[in-house]
RNA sequence: GGCGGCUUAGCCAAGUGGUAAGGCGGAGGUCUGCAAAACCUCUAUUCUCCGGUUCGAAUCCGGAAGCCGCCUCCA
């Protein structure tokens, strides 16, 4: 079976065809740094890291691009209330950004550009829109006139004319000719402090939506494969991203639009009210493991509402502890001999791996083809061991199915010296019969984080997910 | 008010017409000095509720209840 993708544009499932064969270009919508990115963010990047990794894996060249959104009417607000400068406000959120982004292991884009980089580029595009009739001016400011792009409303399936009729009339924007129109390039204002760009479209600073598509079109050309971003983003952002980049353009802008839901914490909503709001960081202090919280991202398909509560955060712990022990079991089996079952084995987890993923990302059915692929290898495992190259091929395959799941080959540090004493020590008690002294220094270790296993083939340690 | 989504075991979560995947948790067993890991067995006669269509429905249709979104800068 073929890819296939759940396109918001189309409302249905379609087949991927990339527009050039073996490439794909991608537009993933980033942090908007104005405060710590929240789990229910990364949610997002990690779906995106997914699409991302299991394009790859399908042996696609991937060119993606993540915006950092670092000038919007929060990241004045907030560097201004604390007298500093923008940079010096979204610097550190930009670095919190990418710190997160690694201990989840998510893949890192080709491209991270920055919105207050691309300035130029978004003048050059609000003056093609000008040109082409499809913004206008008022005062200092310039505004996109959906009324020239008949097609808009027609990702999120919303009627022009209801928008205009549910349209709030935002008090500061009053020069709008109509009240669904969007800000192309803000006037400055005293609220925007020195916080502006001197252009040729004045002294001012760009609306929220230009960003995109001027940064898209720089990066992936006027027309790309895929375009990703959260469902609260399909109005009005890509609605209007795609008003400015085929006003711009004159033609399509891109073909397959891919979105997250949310994700709600203990069955509430995300709220700081509620208290459960948090972020990566949060869930790190309190001695989480960061993989487990991108196991717990990834295992739910991107289209349904994920409930993140502590207990699951704790199965994710274990379901991960179980894949690394299997990985652990296969590296230190031995036998002789092909075994048929094995290459069987190998066979029915790929296809079933590759049939959920291959249907819009539906990661279900493919954890379940790793899981029955653990059980049926290490029931292997256990009565007969694996020959040296039908472990090579074991491994070989549990590395492809990782290189979509993140969590299993992970850097292992090293030991610590007086670790690997007391676990000397304990061999010798073992030895000795001391099994007193043994189970001492075993619980001793385990309140270090190292599970020690005794096996026929020695003692094995592991470091405990917590 | 308009538009959309969801409701499957203690928890998470697949399944979209043919008789309930998988993970976690729990129970018992094998192995082990004891553990751990691993393996084996068991753990939803039933899919929010009420009707209907059908030989057959978790899956389709109608209705109800609950939850969650979007409706101008929130992933």
């Amino acid at each position: 079976m073929s890819l296939r993708f759940y396109n918001t544009m189309t409302r249905s499932l379609e087949e991927f065809k990339p527009i050039k064969p073996g490439e794909v270009r991608m537009y993933t919508c980033g942090p908007t740094v104005y405060a710590p990115a929240h789990v229910g963010n990364y949610r997002a990047y990690t779906f995106e890291d997914i699409l991302r990794r299991y394009l790859i894996y399908k042996g696609y060249r991937v060119t993606q691009v993540m915006n950092i959104t670092d000038i919007d009417d929060k990241t004045i607000r907030d560097s201004s209330a604390k007298g500093i400068t923008l940079k010096e406000h979204t610097q550190p959120l930009i670095d919190m950004f990418f710190e997160d982004i690694d201990r989840l292991n998510i893949q890192r884009a080709e491209y991270y550009p920055a919105a207050t980089e691309h300035i130029d580029e978004m003048v050059a595009m609000v003056k093609k829109l000008l040109e082409r009739g499809h913004a206008y001016r008022s005062g200092d400011s310039i505004y996109y006139k959906i009324s020239t792009f008949p097609k808009y409303g027609s990702l999120s399936h919303m009627k022009i004319e209801e928008l205009m009729a549910g349209a709030r009339i935002d008090s500061d924007e009053y020069e709008k000719e109509t009240a669904s129109d969007f800000a192309l390039w803000k006037g400055w204002t005293e609220k925007d402090g020195a916080v502006f760009w001197e252009t040729s479209l004045g002294k001012g600073r760009p609306g929220w939506h230009i960003e995109c598509s001027a940064m898209s079109k720089k990066y992936l050309g006027e027309q790309f494969d895929i375009h990703t971003g959260g469902v609260d983003n399909i109005f009005p952002h890509h609605e209007n991203e795609i008003a400015q980049s085929e006003g711009a353009a004159g033609k399509k802008f891109v073909n397959y639009w891919l979105h997250n839901a949310h994700l709600i914490v203990e069955s509430k909503k995300m709220a700081k009210s509620e208290g459960n709001f948090f972020t990566v960081q949060d869930l790190v202090d309190q001695g989480h493991d960061p993989l487990a919280i991108r196991f717990v991202l990834l295992s739910t398909h991107y289209r349904q509402q994920l409930n993140f509560t502590m207990d699951g955060l704790e199965a994710a712990k274990a379901a991960i502890t179980r894949l690394r022990d299997f990985k652990s079991n296969v590296e230190s089996a031995t036998g002789s001999g092909e075994n048929k079952a094995v290459n069987e084995a190998i066979e029915k987890a790929v296809k079933g791996f590759e049939e959920g993923l291959d249907n819009d990302l539906n990661i279900s059915p493919s954890i379940a083809a790793v899981f029955d692929f653990v059980r049926e290898i290490n029931s292997i495992v256990a009565d007969k061991g694996l020959s040296d190259s039908d472990r090579e091929e074991v491994l070989k395959i549990l590395r492809k199915f990782d290189s979509v799941l993140g969590v299993i080959f992970v850097e292992e540090s090293e030991i610590e010296a007086d670790i690997e004493e007391m676990i000397q020590k304990r061999l010798e008690a073992r030895k000795n019969k001391d099994f007193q002294t043994a189970d001492k220094i075993r619980d001793e270790l385990l309140s270090r984080g190292i599970i020690l296993e005794d096996t026929p083939s020695g003692t094995k340690w592991k470091r405990k997910i917590s």
